[in-house]
DNA sequence: TATGAATGAGTGTTCATTCAT
DNA sequence: TATGAATGAACACTCATTCAT
């Protein structure tokens, strides 16, 4: 007897999720071109033609966690305007972006290792275009907490601490056992989250 | 009758030299991946034959260029070490390390992918290890720097000083045209070349 | 839906026969060196790709041809054991060993051919060491037999025996049209299988 | 000023010997395919390009080999031929093919290697072949003597007499250290060398 | 005679993707 | 939905040989 229409969607939904964290977790670890389809459909219990079910092909996969990545971003990002004051907005931002990177390292890094992918790459380009793209998005809403922080130049306040934050998530990423983050984090809470 | 080995020397020295700076180019441009041994002897117009006359194979090609690399932030850590205050000490680490960047971004932002690939790249890893590795040996440099400055908490506050400079490397070389960068050295600048 | 598990099983089998069987062919026509994996792809009828879903590579099908071959001189040792008296088991070696030659002499020579390969081949040397592993393994069995046939000096008459027959088996081999098998069969039985 | 005539020629004899003992060496240790022109040059100590200069290319230091081992076995006939007695002819062809082999069982081990390779190898097969063919002259000179000798089959005798030598060439060439040459030498002198 | 830089065809191998069932 | 057999283009690398000097 075929399974009801619903148990289906269930086991597409369940399928697709353990198909993209074993794509994350080995993208994560080897890297996106030193991973094969064959890793990812033996490492999630599938078989390859399956994993073609799911997935138009291996782009399709990085498409996909790139679509999530950009999603966390955005929750932290529609949390931080969500806050009353701009201050507390900022600090948001920080305590959003240190926890994410905090939790998996790893992961962080490797949409880092994206981002930073050379412009003309056949494959991942679109991506790390993609990941650019919203940051600049995310860029002008963040550079709007700073004016009404009522800093002296905004704009170049909101790169500069695009800057730190981000330079202190690429620094703890990559030493992420001896990097003293909360230190870090409330340094730059401090500098960044009133008007000097 | 033989070439005179002075001769040779020349033509290794060049040979091998157009091949490093074609090889820079294309990874730059496409990534290390995404370039095909092919494509560099093609374009360093000599044949695949030669290239491996000169380099034990792809991989060398790239540990030849991280060489390249820490040499060129060695030559900037030398010379920052060689000035006479604390304050000009870091100061020349600043405007050496954007100076880099700005000359070449896209340069800068191949090796900053080099450094964020995963840890377990079968290639690629070993050399991200070792441009790690690298900074670290830089790293404690750098905090005597703060530590002659007298500032409260030196090792903290090079590391804090590390992730600006970076996070700046790391936004300029993304958005290389849009990004202020003079304005964001002097920012830097006034920030941590004097005890405050 | 999917082949079945069985079907499967049958069409792995039959491949992986048909590729042993064109290589096994092709080595011995033109040696393992100078026959390609493109050689035996084609004239097996497969993709280069599906050789190497079933063979970890060219070294791989080396390996499966000498179990194979292991395994027929095995045969015929285990047949010779299970005679009663050691003049019949003698007999069988010989009629065994002159039987598979005489069957397949360029099988025989390719694989005496391996077994003089010299001892650092890189590639080719462990299979060849392997060969010899099993005659040494053999050879003890075989000496058993001289014992208790009660001749003199049992040891070093196996090995005149081996020797004896090992070359008739290489003349045989290099001259199979011409090499008149079947007397000196007899010739060899006339002489070993009787305690004289 | 130019070197003398006599001293280029000098020259010359030197280095084809030079260059054709590192061969037969690398030969002997890594096998004909797994030896590199370039090992060759560089083990012999010349350039690549002189090695060209002295011989056509790699199958021609080969031919070259071949030609030394068929006249180290002519010499051994021709020696076998000048004593008076069959007897004594059939003696000194076992002592002084017994002897070449003990003395250097790895260049006897590399000419059988040749011998059996297959017989449509591009390259070697020729090679293969003209030993063959040279054996089977031998062959025909030393029937003779088993004619002489008076036995009663002597085109047969001849072959089983050849089988047993080559086996026993063969079997002490495999396992040099523990073969007991002698012993078998002896064995060999006492069947074949008397009308029994 | 002598060197080693230079070539390019050939080889083993990988892997994303398709297809028959 | 599910399997894994099958494909073929692409890739890194080797090596006998040639050539300019």
């Amino acid at each position: 007897m075929p399974r009801t229409p619903s148990e289906n969607e269930r086991i597409r939904r369940a399928t697709t999720e353990q198909i993209l964290k074993t794509a994350m977790t080995l993208f994560c670890e080897k890297g996106y071109y030193s991973t094969s389809i064959d890793d990812v459909a033996k490492q999630a219990q599938i078989s390859k033609g399956l994993l073609y079910h799911y997935f138009k092909g291996k782009e399709d996969l990085l498409a996909a966690l790139v679509d999530l990545r950009i999603n966390d971003v955005l929750v932290v990002m529609n949390a931080a305007v969500a806050k009353t004051t701009p201050s507390e907005q900022i600090q948001h931002i920080i305590e959003g972006a240190l926890e994410d990177v905090s939790r998996q390292p790893e992961v962080f890094r490797f949409y880092l290792n994206l981002f930073t992918q050379p412009r003309l790459d056949p494959v991942v380009a679109k991506y790390s275009q993609k990941l650019m793209d919203e940051q600049a998005r995310q860029f002008e809403i963040q550079t709007d907490m700073f004016v009404r922080l009522g800093v002296a130049e905004p704009r170049q306040r909101s790169l500069y601490f695009s800057s730190t934050l981000q330079g202190i998530m690429l620094m703890f990423s990559t030493y992420p056992n001896s990097f003293p983050l909360e230190k870090l984090k409330a340094q730059a809470i401090a500098e960044f989250c009133n008007n000097k």
